[in-house]
DNA sequence: ACGATGTACTTAACGCCGTTAAGCTGTCAA
DNA sequence: TTGACAGCTTAACGGCGTTAAGTACATCGT
């Protein structure tokens, strides 16, 4: 049975491997006992390396954050136009990677401060294209919530590209709002096409961040 | 024991009671039994008037939709960028109402198609104002899953109004950032007045409607 | 007046969950 | 050789959502 021994886990094995069955199992299916199964482990050998299931998908949340990092080349000669779009829609790259990825995302915490490198980046050049700090931090705050909000809506249609989740008709839905001719045609516009939606909405708040601080 | 005997319950009783106790108690603290013993009433007995306990969070977030609703007189005189400042603080003050309402409202779908109608009223104004039906509902969509990303942003830190959750010392974040120090500066920006940001942020998108579809 | 029917529950039980406590095993330093 | 400690396992706990079976009470057709 323990014929060949494991090396022992830590802490990013775990969150990968979790990561991995996420994508399998979403959020609800997530399990500790189901974590360590893919392990070769029983599930109280993840309280050794975690505090509790929290600890976990705060460690999961960090790891999808380095992902999209590394994912993403980030041109220092981006204008910040140019930097905010591809922030963001790297961002939402990222959440989709993941079955339930934005509630996980959204639900956990850093477990370090490796996340203020890019956030730094980010302000630095902001506030070198005219910014002060502090619309510096609303514009990418906003645009940052944009995204979360919008994947979270996504992923409760679509919980990975390409996967429906049942009861989304688009045409049983206009039936059913047929007293409410705008809101019934409206239904293609909202839970289909999601890439193009997201990028249209994306570039409303930063075409308002350009008119209302005067930065083009 | 059985001397006075309730009237049975009904799907909206079992969900106002339920989203009273998740003021108390939270998401996770929210158990069939707790709502139970609230009415009066074993856990099982839920399962008469809900299939499963989704269904009743289903219900809740219809509820708190209804309750906005009627919390909000919309003015048919108003314009475009009122509505959408309008029906937007008001959909953050429901969501704020409770805690975790943002969880609770984005994780669930309601049971009728009682909001088509504030959502055909809105969009009826906006396309009277010169949007196209598409532009409308981008326009509209864009504020709403801004305010959904904002409040669950804002509920991770504030569960409720005046009650924040700990490790967030704002002082202590900056040590922690000094490394990076617009980041750290950032922290004030992103931690507090969220009444004050929010109303920026959403400002922030209302122009980028008005520049991008050139309607002002 | 009375059994049938249906509504609105209760009691009991199931499997699974996160978590804790206690014990076991191999590795490595002294 | 021994002891400490890292890294697990086994066992157990209370509580969760959910299902099955049974029960009390109201209503109603005859």
């Amino acid at each position: 049975m323990n014929a060949k021994r494991r090396a022992p886990l830590d802490r990013k094995r775990v969150a990968d491997t979790a990561l991995d069955l996420l994508n399998e199992v979403g959020l609800e299916g997530l399990t500790l006992s189901a974590i360590g199964r893919e392990l070769g482990v029983k599930a109280p050998a993840l309280y050794w390396h975690f505090t509790d299931k929290q600890a976990l998908l705060d460690e999961m949340a960090t790891q999808m954050y380095r992902r999209m990092v590394n994912g993403m080349a980030l041109d220092p000669a981006d204008t910040w136009q140019q930097r905010l779009r591809a922030s963001n829609h790297g961002l939402r790259e990222a959440l989709r990677g993941y079955r339930d990825g934005a509630k996980v995302f959204s639900g956990s915490r850093f477990t370090g401060i490796e996340h203020a490198e890019q956030m730094e980046d980010t302000l630095r050049l902001l506030t070198a294209s005219g910014f002060t700090l502090s619309q510096a931090v609303r514009a990418s705050a906003t645009t940052y919530v944009y995204t979360i909000g919008f994947v979270t809506e996504e992923q409760g249609v679509e919980p990975l590209p390409d996967e429906r989740r049942e009861g989304f008709d688009v045409g049983e839905r206009a039936q059913r709002m047929a007293d409410f001719p705008l809101s019934a045609a409206a239904g293609a516009e909202l839970f289909d096409d999601y890439e193009r939606h997201f990028a249209e909405g994306l570039e409303l708040v930063i075409a308002g961040i350009a008119a209302r601080y005067k930065i083009h």
